[in-house]
DNA sequence: GTATGTGCAAATGGTTTGCAGTGGG
DNA sequence: CCCACTGCAAACCATTTGCACATAC
């Protein structure tokens, strides 16, 4: 449908994209902001979202919108789901959940066309799961 | 393990929970909020927050966070899963989507255990399906 | 040369919170 | 009575945007 906008290539894009693919740990903006700063000491959190968007239009960069209030950024744009710990808040990848869409493609939910989904699972990640079985004196949790 | 603190029944709360399980369309808090004040004309958006919060820690309100900035909340707790239309935002919901969560409660994935899952489907629902195929002279879609 | 991209700072918008007063139990 | 709850307004915080300058092409 609609053309591609035309592009530059800037230090700023190439340096953002190439540190969300260094890292697994689905970061958030300002947390991307801040590994990008080892290079590009001038950056502008500003940029970052700008870049952030362009990549995601671009389809190199997957924007995830988990619960929790900010959206956090994937690198790997392969098909793939996430958990989150509910203690930690760390997001890992899951591949091949237990979702078989064929269905939903083909009849349609509600009379919708459906184009895609979200998939979330929450639970304890194994960390906080090994912390659990020998609890710490003096914790601080609510 | 944790007791469930004092609480008090409020009008407000009560005029709260009763506009939300009225209505299936998943409102925002401030669509809540306009709602509510049909009934309490001072009612502050604050205490619509307050009492949503309130409510989905007593397990009789649900806080979506689906895609999209902001939080829906939802009167119906029966386990169900959402879809979302692409193009005006409404949101419905969906029994039975095809996610076999037996294995992802059994089997943890990642090590985690697994507690629960978040599911949304996005697509284009059927108005909106209908109004693309006899496409309205001089729409204003950006 | 020109329009896209950048840095900066101010604006936005959803949500939260501090405070003084209200009212449920 | 006491303390949870309320209205109000200010504070918060992630994200967006306006502007003047820089730079990719």
């Amino acid at each position: 449908m609609a053309d591609a906008k035309p592009r530059r290539n800037t230090r700023q894009r190439d340096v953002i994209l190439d540190e969300l693919r260094k890292v697994e740990t689905h970061p958030t903006a300002a947390e991307l902001h801040d590994l990008v700063r080892g290079r590009l000491e001038k950056i502008s959190l500003g940029t970052v979202y700008r870049n952030l968007e362009l990549l995601g239009e671009m389809g190199v960069v997957r924007k995830l919108q988990l619960s929790g209030a900010e959206t956090r950024f994937d690198g790997n744009v392969q098909q793939h789901d996430h958990v989150r710990c509910l203690r930690c808040n760390r997001v890992d990848d899951v591949y091949g959940a237990p979702l078989d869409l064929s269905r939903a493609k083909e009849n349609d939910f509600m009379g919708y066309r459906i184009l895609g989904h979200r998939l979330e699972f929450t639970g304890i990640c194994p960390r906080c799961l090994a912390e659990e079985s020998h609890p710490e004196p003096d914790d601080n949790e609510p």
